[in-house]
DNA sequence: TGTACGATTGCATAATCATGCAACTGTAAG
DNA sequence: CTTACAGTTGCATGATTATGCAATCGTACA
């Protein structure tokens, strides 16, 4: 066990490793459990084709079910599944109206969130 | 066979040619199906509590894959396979230095997504 | 009422994904 | 060359998830 200590600029041991940048933290630098938890969780819902591709449609106006079930040329039931999966992350937001359900998104922040996501995608090289 | 003649907005509009400035607030009116799965993709990878643990403290500053370990007391071939993950989407991206491999954000995209979504589970009640 | 239609749910199957340990690669030091 | 350390990869297992069809619910309307 020659503890050797001969290494310069390498702190492999468990000293602060990270800590080497001050970082005023305008990011998120310590995040609670729960809060990972459920922003991994929104992320997981955003991260299907299928389900993304009604996120955008409904990016641009609210549509019932047998409307999206229609442009998209899929059965139904399907789209009602993957609408419920975004609800319950809080995702969408469902109001009835007469016969219809209509499905738009809960908010600016999940708006942007994949807007910003496509966005990136269309622009990678 | 009525069609559905109930909703009066019409998700026929396409306004936007193309992308053009570099940044944000657009809004993606319809996406080609490549995009759609590779910003679901990236969705997905972003979709795990663990590896959105991972980017938050790559977030603050690069790290190696031990320190990384160390800090989230987790076997390093754990930590390995989830960076694996997110180099595989170009979410990360790794420079050896000597022994180490330091990780850190591919892009400021991917940062400010990774925000984004942590502060709005942090706001939501 | 009863019928038609929009929407939801249940269940079984199939696919995907995360996890764990072990073995392997590769690099720096002795 | 050999040892030790940092990191990666392979593979098997277990768990989560998507998908399809069928059945059901709920509302509008004759």
């Amino acid at each position: 066990m020659t503890k050797t200590s001969t290494q310069p600029s390498d702190a492999a041991n468990d000293d602060d490793p990270c800590c080497s940048t001050d970082d005023h933290d305008q990011q998120p630098a310590h995040v609670d459990d729960i809060t990972c938890q459920r922003a991994a969780a929104i992320f997981r819902a955003l991260g299907d084709p299928q389900r993304l591709r009604l996120l955008i449609m409904l990016e641009a106006s609210a549509c019932c079910v047998s409307e999206l079930a229609g442009a998209l040329n899929e059965p139904l039931p399907a789209i009602s599944q993957r609408l419920r999966v975004l609800k319950s992350e809080r995702i969408v937001r469902s109001r009835r109206e007469g016969k219809h359900v209509y499905y738009s998104l809960a908010d600016g922040h999940i708006s942007r969130l994949v807007t910003n996501g496509v966005m990136h995608s269309m622009e990678e090289a």
